[in-house]
Order: structure tokens, then sequence, then C-alpha cells
DNA sequence: CCCGTGCCCTGGCGGC
DNA sequence: TGCCGCCAGGGCACGG
């Protein structure tokens, strides 16, 4: 599943290989990925010039001549750059630019979303509106404040992307174990320390996973042919069965809010 | 406001 | 071998 150092990854490639295409065309194959009405959608991207790839948390953002185009993931979007190859079945809206090439998005789940917003507005609107700080810019006392009333799981706070943006299931298990955090600590337990802990570890893990191209793992691949390599630095998510690389105690995995959970018993807290 | 549940999807896997 | 049923999971709608 893509988070923030997959999502960067995939922005700077883009960036690296689209910047200053005009959109000439598309091609929709399933339209639900499209959130806006589509006869619009179709008419208001025509012609546009992409000007630059922005990413917040997990989202891109391509910067058009009078639009932002929103796109989220979710569990298994990824993007190609072709010329005539032929379709494949799971590409579901493909870009056709004035170079001859185009990009293509391909999604096996079809969970992902695509919207286009004023390139004037798109800051104040659903989604980004609504989107918490990315670890680096989440000062820890204001991340405290933010939970501590909270009764749900130190997990499913990590997880929630209106309090702390780009972690998902493989960085909160990484960022807890660093933090030697349980999972299953109730968020009003969490102390003023814990919360520093916890926003250096978020911000350590997910820097080092960007600088390595992100994770790739059987369950998120790679997007334009680019392979991370943070998978070799994991030290508990997967590895169920396997000693933990502090105590040598064996990584155990858990359901924690319906997710699975990756957790060294003795280490974590 | 807060929290839990179900939904969207389909490839892959366990069970028989 | 083949089929069935279930699971994974980010984010949202909905209900209590």
């Amino acid at each position: 599943m893509p988070e923030l150092p997959e999502v960067e990854t995939v922005r700077a490639t883009l960036e690296n290989e689209i910047k200053n295409e005009v959109i000439v065309g598309i091609d929709l194959y399933y339209s639900k990925i499209i959130q806006n009405e589509l006869e619009w959608f179709i008419k208001a991207i025509t012609n546009q010039r992409i000007h630059r790839i922005d990413r917040m948390g997990k989202y891109l953002i391509l910067i058009l001549d009078d639009f932002a185009m929103i796109i989220h993931l979710r569990m298994e979007g990824k993007f190609y750059i072709k010329t005539n190859e032929e379709i494949d079945k799971h590409e579901h809206v493909i870009f056709h630019f004035g170079s001859g090439r185009n990009l293509r998005y391909h999604d096996v789940r079809k969970f992902g979303t695509i919207s286009l917003l004023d390139i004037n507005t798109y800051l104040d609107e659903y989604p980004l509106i609504q989107l918490g700080r990315e670890p680096k810019n989440l000062e820890y006392h204001h991340f405290f404040e933010m939970i501590k009333n909270r009764k749900t799981t130190i997990k499913q706070i990590l997880l929630d992307q209106h309090i702390i943006a780009g972690l998902g299931n493989i960085y909160v298990d990484e960022t807890l174990f660093l933090s030697r955090i349980h999972p299953t600590r109730v968020a009003s337990s969490i102390t003023l320390e814990d919360a520093k802990h916890i926003i250096f570890s978020a911000t350590q893990v997910l820097d080092k996973a960007t600088k390595l191209g992100g994770t790739t793992i059987r369950s998120y691949t790679s997007s334009l042919g680019v392979h991370g390599r943070f998978q070799n630095e994991l030290n508990v998510h997967m590895k169920q069965g396997e000693p933990c690389p502090v105590c040598q105690t064996e990584i155990i995995k858990m359901k924690v809010g319906g997710r699975g959970t990756y957790v060294c018993p003795k280490c974590q807290h």
C-alpha cells in the first residue's frame, strides 16, 4: 500500500517524466475512479499542461494550467508511462500527451480516486482541507493535545490522516517499534514524552524510507518501474515468527482496529 | 464530537 | 485439479 515514501517516489519520477506534457485526450475504462462529473472532467482536462507534481501526505497533486488533479493511489494504484502498447486489463484511466506518450493509471483493486479541482481553491477544499500535518511538520505538543482525550488505540490514531498525514500500516508498525510503544495502547495513556518519541520515530522512518525509494513488498510492488529498498530495513512489519532485532524475542502478529499488526511483545509497552 | 461497523474491489490462498 | 469462500486494506458514510 503506497504510503508517504512510495507516493513521494512516484511524485519525483512523474516530475521527471511528464512535466510540461500537455494532456490532449483521455480514455476511461473504469470511470468510478474519477470523482467529478465525467463530461465536465474530460472537457476541463483537455489541453491542460502539467506544470508541476506536488504531494501532500499520500495524495499526489498534478498542477495544471487551471486545475489541480488530486490523486489517491489507495491500496494498489500505480502509474506507467507507455506509448502504443496494448491496454492491460487493470489500466483504468489513460492520459494521452501531445508527445505521443501516455500516462496510465493501473489499479487492481479499483480503490484509487482522481479528482479535478480549481487551481485557486484546491487547498481549501475536500480532501486536502481536512488533511493533518506530516510528522516532520507536526509539533509534538500539538500532537499530544489532539490525542490526549481519545479512547482509541495509538495505532488507529497514527493511521488517521486527519491527525497525522503520510503513515499507513507498514510505517505505523515501524514507528511504534522504534518508539517502544505497544500498538494497542489507548491514546489517552500516551504521555508528552511518548508523543515526542512517536513524532521523532515517524519522521526518521519516513525520511529513511523515502531516501531508499520506499518499500516494495508483494502487496505493493512498484510504480513506473521503480523498486524501493526499505523492505530490507523493516524491523517488525511482515516479520511474524522472526526474532526481534533488539531482544531476539519472537515477533507476533495481531489485529488492531481490524489491521494486521506486527509487534515485539517484549520491547513494546 | 467520538467511536465502531460495513462498504468498496479482486487476486490469492486455504480447505476440501 | 477445480471451485468456493474469505481476507487484505485507506478512507468514508452511517448509526449509536
